[in-house]
DNA sequence: ACAGTAACCTGTTTGC
DNA sequence: TGCAAACAGGTTACTG
């Protein structure tokens, strides 16, 4: 479910709530998540003060002063806000209390993760390889175009490859690339500086008006607040395979591309 | 080092 | 209607 802009309306939905709040308690129901969730949850967190909410490529970082939950929400993960006494439903398979109030962890599909660490979070394996936040200027032309010689790769893979930039998921990259006007398969080493400079701003945009409209709700991702995401309504070739081009006409293809729905306009993108 | 694929798991949609 | 196959927003770990 949950790409970089699903992610960060995630965080910015609950952090209001949660930050400087004090955790109560915290309750495993199913610990058969990626990685088994450990078993100190409780005694690490229980009395202690959340200092901060942070995002790091779709991870969520649970900042305390004496260590950090590590947060990932797969495919299906969702967080939601609720009263404690809301009572559990299939796949809730962790709370964690703040007194009256509850931060319930779905995922039907079971592919998310919680994980504690003490040291600092971007030390930790899983996050210490990441690349750049596409939203920083660390995220340039010229560091895209150098990744993208003396590989053969094509571009959607490397653009969704979290040791290049993290956050671009299937959506976005599809999204991307056709305002870039690149097509999914191309080799990345045969694209042009100027065009992976298009790809580049494209990665933002597409990022930044996401995160604007609440992120993506395909089927069941829902704001902190209840409502549906509005980026939906502007996806231009997602899902739309057969569809006529909103800039051409062409049908929108589907092909495969590293095991994932790819589609693209014919016409737009070279 | 690189590129490609299988695997993790459950629910929903599609096709015969 | 029933059943099987295909597919789903992610990422690691393995293979060659």
């Amino acid at each position: 479910m949950p790409e970089l802009p699903e992610v960060e309306t995630t965080r910015r939905g609950i952090a209001p709530a949660l930050e400087q709040k004090t955790v109560t308690g915290v309750l495993v129901r199913q610990p058969g998540l990626r990685w088994p969730v450990p078993d100190c949850l409780q005694n690490e967190m229980k009395g202690k003060k959340l200092l901060r909410l942070e995002r790091r490529g779709k991870y969520l970082l649970f900042g305390f002063d004496h260590g950090s939950l590590i947060l990932h929400l797969g495919m299906s993960g969702s967080l939601r806000l609720l009263a404690a006494t809301t009572p559990a439903e299939k796949h809730d398979h962790v709370d964690i209390l703040f007194g009256e109030t509850c931060l319930r962890y779905r995922d039907p599909r079971r592919f998310g993760a919680l994980l504690w660490t003490t040291d600092s979070p971007e030390s930790h394996k899983l996050l210490k390889q990441l690349g750049p936040e596409p939203l920083s200027a660390e995220f340039t032309t010229d560091y895209l175009y150098g990744l993208s010689r003396n590989r053969r790769i094509s571009i959607k893979s490397l653009i969704m490859d979290s040791k290049v930039v993290v956050g671009v998921g299937n959506i976005y990259a599809n999204e991307s690339l056709f305002m870039a006007g690149i097509r999914p398969a191309r080799r990345c080493d045969r694209i042009s500086r100027e065009r992976i400079g298009r790809l580049t701003g494209a990665i933002k945009q597409v990022l930044e008006v996401a995160i604007n409209q609440g992120g993506t709700t395909l089927q069941d991702f829902h704001q902190a607040d209840g409502n549906p995401g509005y980026f939906a309504q502007s996806l231009r070739v997602y899902d739309r395979q057969g569809e006529p081009c909103q800039q051409c006409g062409a049908p929108i293809l589907r092909v495969v591309i590293g095991q994932r729905s790819t589609f693209f306009c014919p016409h737009c993108q070279r």
